[in-house]
Parts: structure tokens; C-alpha cells; sequence
DNA sequence: GCCAACGTTGGC
DNA sequence: GCCAACGTTGGC
């Protein structure tokens, strides 16, 4: 089981949409590494939902219940995506400023590498994440 | 709104 | 295959 981070800004898709339609595609990766993270994607995987530009907080959790396939917003047909399923929102939404403040999380990609959309997180930072966000799952 | 980081495109 | 020009993302 591993788990990843995913970004939407929430003017494009927000965790409030994912909450109402539980089930999504997330279509749209035009970027080989994110797209690269989401092939790695098994069904049972868990990622934590990220609101870029505005909020900057992870807001949720969601679960992936399809691996990746051919996105068919992709003319090119280059790229593919995944299907997510909400899981429960944090409880305490965690921000980036809270995650850059612990130590334990500046090697993460979203502090590193803040252009990557997709991105794995290793265990430990993912049950800090969850303490962080008072949320179990 | 600005701009740094970084990815992509296309001429050579 | 190099690299300049350009476009996009996302934090600030």
C-alpha cells in the first residue's frame, strides 16, 4: 500500500466537488513525472487531496479505484489518469505553512518541487500528515 | 500581479 | 542534440 499527494486548485476542481461526486478522474496531468507517479497508482492507495494556489492546505483523502488508463482529454494521447474515490475530509486541513514548519516534511516534493502535481509520500510523512490533520483513516 | 522554477517547442 | 524562446504552475 503506498500513498501519494494530489493537487487540484480549487477554482478548477475543488474537494468540495470530490465530496459531492465521490468518484472523479483525474484527468488533465500533462506532465511526465505526475503522470509517471500516477502509472506507480494501485487500486487501495491512498493520496491526500491538495488545494493549490488558493488555500494551499491538504483539505482531504481520497482512495484510487482505477489504475491508470488513457485520458481522453488528451488529444495527443500521450498521457492517462486515474479514478479517485473520496475517502473523509481532514478534520484539522493541514497547510502548507504547517507542513514547511515541520521538519520531517521539507523533503517532500510539494516543499521541494512545487510544480509537481503528483507526488509519492513515504509512511512516516504520511501519518504525520494525518496527526497533523487530527484525522484517522 | 509578480516572478522563480521548470517543462516544452522548434529552429538550427 | 543544443539551446533560446516561450508557456505554465503555483507560492508569495
Amino acid at each position: 500500500m503506498a500513498f501519494w499527494l494530489i493537487k487540484s486548485e480549487p477554482s478548477a476542481y475543488s474537494w468540495d466537488e470530490m465530496l459531492q461526486e465521490c468518484r472523479a478522474s483525474w484527468d488533465g496531468v500533462r506532465n511526465y513525472q505526475a503522470a509517471n507517479n500516477m502509472k506507480a497508482m494501485k487500486c487501495g492507495d491512498h493520496a491526500c487531496f491538495y488545494h493549490s494556489n488558493e488555500g494551499r492546505e491538504i483539505v482531504g483523502i481520497v482512495i484510487v479505484v482505477k489504475e491508470y488508463y488513457p485520458d481522453p482529454t488528451d488529444a495527443s494521447c500521450r498521457f492517462g489518469m486515474v479514478d479517485v474515490q473520496a475517502v473523509k475530509p481532514m478534520k484539522n486541513p493541514v497547510s502548507l505553512n504547517a507542513i514547511k514548519a515541520n521538519p520531517v516534511l521539507v523533503d517532500l516534493p510539494l516543499v521541494r518541487q512545487s510544480r509537481l502535481s503528483v507526488m509519492p509520500i513515504r509512511d512516516h510523512e504520511w501519518k504525520i500528515l494525518l496527526e497533523m490533520g487530527k484525522t484517522t483513516l
